[in-house]
DNA sequence: CGAATTTGACCAGCGC
DNA sequence: GCGCTGGTCAAATTCG
C-alpha cells in the first residue's frame, strides 16, 4: 500500500509532537482525539450507521476490531480525501445503544476539504474538525469521559448534557442517512469539571450551543425541508451545494451561529 | 480494471 | 514477566 509511505513506523511522529506534556508512550498515548456521539433514529437499519459518509471527507476503512464490553465491532478510518493526510477516525456504536454511534476523530487534515470549504467560506476552516482542540487532552481523562458517558447512557441528554460539559462540539453528521435520523451530536470534553471556571470564557457560545443542541433545532433550521432529506442522503456528496451547505452551517459555525430559537 | 472493503495476523502499549 | 486489548498492516475478495 501507499500508508506506510506516508506513515514510517506509527503516528509517532504525529505523537510526539501533538503530545503536550506527556512522558514517555509513543503510541496509544496522547493523540488528539475528538470523541462525537451521534445519535441516530429509527432508521437505524444497518446502512450507513458505521459512518464512513458522515462528513464531507472521503474515508477509506482500513480495519475492524471487536471492542471490550462493547458488542459491536469498532471501525478504523483513514482519510482518503488526500494520500498524505493522516486523518483518522474510528466509528463504533454505543454498547448500549446501537442507535448511538461514537465517532472518534483522531489527528487532523493536513489539507484543505473538498470545494465545500469555499461554499461556507467558514472564516475558521473547519478542516481539523473536532480536533481543533488546543488543549491536549489527557488520556485517562478522556477515557474516564468516554465510559462516564456510556455508562450514563444518556447521549440523548442535549441540553442538560451539554451544559456540563465545556469543550464539547456538535457535530452534525449530516449527511448521515437522513438529517432526521440525527438526533444530536456531543463532543468529549477534555475536563468536566474545570470547566465550570475555564467554561465562563466559553460560557457565550457555550449558550449558543446550548440551542444547537436541541434535536429539533438540529434539524438545520435554514433549510425548511423533510422529504429532501430523502434524497439528501443520495445526493449527500452529489448535490452538497445547499443541502451541505447548511450543513456545515449548522454542524461547524454552529459555535457561534444562532440557531434559530424557534 | 481499479478502487474500496473485509478479515486475519502481527505489533506494541498497558495493566496485573 | 505475562497476558490482554487496541491499533495497523497487508492480502484477498467484492463492487463499481
Amino acid at each position: 500500500m501507499v500508508m506506510d509511505g506516508s506513515l514510517p513506523p506509527k503516528l509517532d511522529s504525529e505523537v510526539s509532537e501533538l503530545k503536550p506534556e506527556t512522558q514517555t508512550s509513543k503510541k496509544r498515548k496522547v493523540v488528539q482525539k475528538s470523541v462525537v456521539t451521534v445519535k441516530i433514529g429509527t432508521n437505524v437499519g444497518k446502512q450507513k450507521n458505521e459512518g464512513p459518509p458522515s462528513d464531507f471527507w472521503s474515508w477509506r476503512k482500513y480495519g475492524q476490531k471487536p471492542i471490550k464490553g462493547s458488542p459491536h465491532p469498532r471501525g478504523y478510518y483513514r482519510c482518503s480525501t488526500s494520500k498524505g493526510c493522516s486523518a483518522k477516525k474510528q466509528v463504533e456504536r454505543c454498547s448500549t445503544d446501537a442507535s448511538v454511534l461514537i465517532i472518534t476523530y483522531t489527528s487532523s487534515h493536513n489539507h484543505p476539504g473538498p470545494d465545500i470549504t469555499s461554499l461556507t467560506q467558514q472564516p475558521k476552516e473547519p478542516q481539523t474538525l473536532p480536533i481543533t482542540v488546543d488543549h491536549p487532552i489527557s488520556p485517562k481523562e478522556e477515557q474516564l469521559q468516554e465510559q462516564e458517558e456510556e455508562r450514563q447512557e444518556q447521549p440523548l441528554m442535549t441540553t442538560s448534557d451539554v451544559d456540563a460539559s465545556e469543550d464539547h462540539f456538535h457535530y452534525l453528521q449530516s449527511p448521515i442517512s437522513s438529517s432526521q435520523d440525527l438526533i444530536f451530536v456531543n463532543q468529549e470534553p477534555p475536563f468536566t469539571e474545570t470547566l465550570d471556571k475555564t467554561s465562563d470564557t466559553h460560557l457565550g457560545f457555550l449558550l449558543d450551543r446550548e440551542a444547537i443542541s436541541c434535536p429539533h433545532l438540529m434539524t438545520f433550521p435554514p433549510v425548511p425541508r423533510s422529504e429532501e432529506n430523502d434524497f439528501f442522503d443520495e445526493l449527500e456528496e452529489l448535490d452538497t451545494s445547499s443541502a451541505l451547505t447548511s450543513f456545515m452551517r449548522s454542524s461547524f459555525s454552529n459555535e457561534r451561529i444562532p440557531v434559530v430559537p424557534l
